[in-house]
RNA sequence: GGGCGCAUAGCUCAGCGGUAGAGCACUACCUUGACAUGGUAGGGGUCACAGGUUCAAUCCCUGUUGCGCCCA
């Protein structure tokens, strides 16, 4: 017996341990079967559970699930990266606690400590997604750092280097003074800042009191300037242009040059120019062969030492002494030495409110400093041809569509990569510099070594690069390194390229591009062919779920007090094409009604004797109501399989919803329980035997999003040993004989009980109140169906009898139409004749109106010429119903008249 | 400034050239032997606005407005 309600907790434990422990998971690269393949998106290594995984993670594992069913060899290739900063973080924090730092730890305990970390709290994720059900194939679960997935990292390092796509390379970065390391363009967030604009007076060299003034955002910076720019055209300050303006408190002479990024409609019109620390200036130094003084560190504090033999002493206007107590101050205690002295010399001209955009480090939140170092390149315009030419040409598509425009934007516009961060935790770039700074690529020191003999002559000391490579260079490899690249495995072989990949919309440069890129170069092959990009996971009032918010939810809260079943069901059921998914409790509790009804509806079926029966044959059943279930169950396979193969996740969750609750619930159990209960053994026999089968598909069509509760209830009734559903066949939608007549006998059924129903309750007679139900001027058909299926009509509607009239309408009876018959209910004494009839009018007046409108259509000449025919057809017949509709309410209505 | 998306019932969202839909919420009734995490019935929408195409537009096109996101 099934117990009265459905206990999630208990089940998900019990078959999640089954299925792993039988290896359920895992791809078999030796079978015959066609491969179907998902990468997951490695999740960071420190990360815990939140919505978005549990968003992510459902859709795949719904889509391996049923493609595990249609009888592919799945593989759903779990894992985790080691995300450099993140996890350097989490290290550092805990040293810091121990009062000791990495620097004081050394390099090499430094890394083993993280390994250590790694080994006893991370991965913590791997665990949670078990509680989400993720069939993942964790026997081949990979991380990064692994020793096979750094070897690919290497191999494709040196093999980019010699083919000249990686190199070095000294220009502006994005530099982290927090973490003191290059961080990538994409992961600096420009925020809209409440600054000011300082204006400062530089006078020009040899022409008295002439002054140029510049407005900066950044007055600390000036000690680097190199050059005043103004635009060619602006006629304020053409007759400048050449000549030199001394820089105040350096008392440096710098040129003032003509460029057209200075925009005259801003600030002065005139600006500063100091290439080591903006992005602008650089490339305005570029063009003018400035030179490019840094005067910021790695943490961002003054540093003289690129300007300190210029500084000149000029009375008023610069003073060597100030500038060098200016040496390592971080760069807002710079700025306000600097304000002050420039006010109290008497260049400061006005300070300005003024609102722009400071570049943010995305995790941590530092402010950017642009610096200019040397770092490691890859060529990604090289690399993005190929990848831009799978998607033009179809070999790889997104879903939706759009997002491929988001992906060519980038693509076409793509900057060189700097791979090389000043991080201690990841892949350590495979370079080697001998005495003299030469460098050596090579797979390992030994080669290294080798190197450096022929290019010296000699064995030299040669030591590697600090640096190590962004977390992404290795997770790019992804598709194919954890396959086993570089060795030629199996399954490399037979899994790539991939099927899928789910993800998203934040993520398509930052993984998505750069995994087209290696794959296209590497494997010469697109890493997948599918990119179903999904929404955003927010609260249910459409806001972002954050941390700071405090509005996020917790995907194992969900699961503790809903189940898993019903999370991973909401989620499917808000998935929609291109939308955010907006999730609250509220709407799991909603949808968890959902895995409790289907549990009642198994523990009816139970207790009415339905089980699994051995050579059960649909075709030979005979009734209407069997062959009508089955029909909707087919429809229901057909409607569920096409929304899955095209992401529809919300289609495939609605299908089975309705036809469960609305078709196989409501009206054919309803049915069933006359036939359950009456003496016709047969045919009881044949609906318990439809029951199973039907029940049988549901399951089966759930099984991909409700894992647990479908598995649990396919063992108890015996479809299946316990945990074996999830290698159950997907269920194939049967075509019933005379499915047509079933389907009409049905529906009218259907609808004979609705409108009896409708009537009733409009006429408040109580479902105490049983009365008979009368059909006037049905056809033989129409009676003989209501006759057989006259206990379900009175079970169903309170119906004492139903039968065809016999005389006239007996008084105080109300009255239907049901297609060509009228019902008509005698409730003498019951109904408010006033009220039958204001009823009967309304229901007229409507009908009378559909007729309107139909005829006005008819009506129309071009209609009916140039429209469809059938279109044509379908509005004649459709004429004709309603008119007879009305003629028989207005027959009724005359009766109680 | 450039690009993209969205606008349909009180809320969340489907839909689609041919009679406007669901879930939730709401109202009324119902402890009928699977289920009150339930059942039955009902009310509720000039499908953002303005043009255009078409026999026919919520749907296709153009513009406007509002909201959101991405890039600079």
């Amino acid at each position: 017996m099934l117990n009265k309600t459905f206990e999630p907790a208990e089940t998900e434990k019990r078959l999640y341990t089954l299925w792993e422990s039988q290896k359920a998971f895992s791809a078999q690269p030796e079978s015959t079967q066609e491969p179907f393949t998902i990468m997951i998106p490695p999740p960071n290594v420190t990360g815990t559970l939140h919505m978005g995984h549990a968003l992510t993670m459902t859709l795949q594992d719904t889509l391996i699930r049923w493609k595990r069913m249609q009888g592919f060899d799945t593989l759903w290739q779990p894992g985790t990266d080691h995300a450099g900063i993140a996890t350097q973080m989490v290290v550092e924090r805990a040293l810091a606690a121990e009062n000791t730092t990495r620097q004081e730890l050394g390099r090499d305990a430094f890394t083993q400590r993280v390994w250590k970390w790694k080994e006893e709290s991370g991965g913590g994720i791997t665990q949670q997604l078990r509680r989400l059900g993720a069939s993942l194939d964790w026997p081949r679960e990979r991380f990064t750092m692994d020793e096979g997935l750094s070897r690919a990292v290497k191999e494709v390092f040196v093999t980019l280097y010699q083919e000249g796509l990686i190199y070095r390379d000294r220009r502006l970065v994005n530099w982290d003074p927090v973490f003191r390391s290059a961080i990538s363009d994409l992961e600096v967030e420009s925020k809209d800042v409440a600054g000011k604009l300082w204006y400062i007076r530089y006078p020009v060299e040899g022409q008295g009191d002439i002054c140029i003034t510049v407005a900066t955002t950044r007055p600390e910076t000036m000690l680097g300037d190199v050059a005043v720019a103004v635009h060619p055209e602006d006629e304020r300050y053409a007759a400048l242009i050449g000549q030199s303006v001394r820089l105040p408190l350096t008392g440096r002479l710098i040129p003032i040059v003509a460029d057209l990024h200075s925009d005259p409609e801003k600030g002065t019109g005139a600006v500063k120019i100091t290439p080591a620390h903006d992005f602008n200036d650089f490339e305005v130094g570029r063009r003018h062969q400035l030179p490019m003084l840094s005067v910021l560190d790695e943490e961002a504090r003054i540093i003289l030492e690129e300007i300190e033999d210029e500084l000149q002493l000029v009375p008023g206007l610069a003073d060597p002494d100030f500038v060098k107590t200016l040496n390592g101050l971080s760069r807002e205690e710079a700025r306000k030495v600097i304000v002050t002295e420039l006010e109290t010399l008497g260049w400061l001209e006005k300070i300005e409110p003024h609102r722009h955009q400071v570049p943010h480090a995305e995790r941590g939140g530092a402010v950017i400093e642009p610096r200019l170092t040397t770092q490691w390149y890859c060529d990604a315009a090289k690399l993005a041809g190929p990848a831009i030419e799978a998607v033009t040409s179809g070999k790889i598509t997104f879903i939706p569509k759009q997002w491929e425009n988001t992906f060519f934007a980038w693509m076409r516009d793509i900057q060189p990569w700097c791979i090389s961060r000043q991080l201690w935790w990841g892949h350590r770039i495979p370079a080697w510099y001998g005495p003299d700074g030469h460098v050596f690529v090579a797979r390992d020191e030994a080669d290294a070594q080798a190197q450096a003999v022929g290019h010296y002559g000699k064995t030299e000391s040669l030591t590697q690069d600090e640096d190590v490579l962004d977390t992404w260079f290795s997770s790019g490899l992804w598709p194919f390194s954890t396959l086993g690249w570089p060795e030629k495995t199996p399954e490399l072989a037979r899994y790539y390229p991939t099927d899928v990949l789910v993800t998203g919309f934040d993520i398509i440069f930052f993984w998505v591009a750069r995994m087209i890129m290696m794959g296209e170069h590497f494997m010469k092959d697109v890493p997948f062919r599918h990119v179903f990009i999904h929404g955003l996971v927010r609260d249910e009032r459409g806001q972002k779920m954050s941390k700071s918010k405090g509005n996020g939810i917790d995907p194992l809260d969900l699961i503790d007090d809903f189940g898993a079943d019903a999370m991973r069901f909401t989620i499917c059921a808000l998935t929609g094409i291109g939308r955010d998914v907006k999730l609250g409790r509220k709407k799991v509790e909603d949808y968890r009604a959902f895995v409790t009804k289907i549990w009642n509806a198994a523990r009816f079926c139970e207790m009415n004797g339905v089980k699994a029966q051995e050579n059960f044959d649909p075709a030979t059943v005979q009734s209407s109501l069997g062959r009508w279930i089955i029909t909707e169950a087919s429809a229901a396979i057909q409607d569920a399989t096409r929304a899955l193969e095209v992401y529809r996740f919300d289609e495939y969750a609605l299908t089975c919803y309705r036809f469960i609750w609305n078709r196989f619930c409501d009206w054919f159990l309803e049915f069933a329980k006359p036939v359950f209960a009456s003496t016709n053994a047969a045919e009881a026999a044949e609906i318990r035997g439809v029951a199973a089968y039907v029940l049988n598909i549901i399951l089966r069509l759930l099984q991909p999003v409700m894992p647990f509760v479908t598995d649990d209830l396919w063992h108890s009734f015996g479809f299946g040993a316990e945990g074996s559903l999830i290698s159950a066949p997907w269920p194939e939608p049967v075509k019933m004989t005379e499915a047509q007549t079933a389907l009409s006998e049905c529906d009218q059924i259907i609808r004979l009980i609705s409108e009896i129903r409708t009537v009733r309750s409009e006429m408040n007679v109580p479902p105490s109140q049983k009365a008979p139900v009368f059909l006037k001027d049905a056809n033989p058909e129409t009676v003989a169906r209501a006759e057989r299926w006259k206990e379900a009509i009175a079970r169903m509607a309170r119906v004492s009898e139903v039968a065809a009239l016999e005389g006239e309408v007996p008084r105080g009876s109300a009255q239907a139409v049901v297609d060509e018959a009228t019902l008509v209910i005698p409730l003498e004494g019951l109904i408010d004749i006033t009220a039958e009839q204001e009823r009967l009018k309304k229901e007229l007046a409507k009908a009378e109106d559909e007729i309107e409108k139909t005829a006005k259509k008819l009506g129309n000449e071009n209609f009916v010429t140039r429209a469809k025919p059938e279109i044509v057809e379908e509005m004649r017949e459709r004429l004709e119903n309603q008119q007879g509709e009305r003629s028989r309410l207005q027959a009724a209505l005359a009766r109680i008249s």
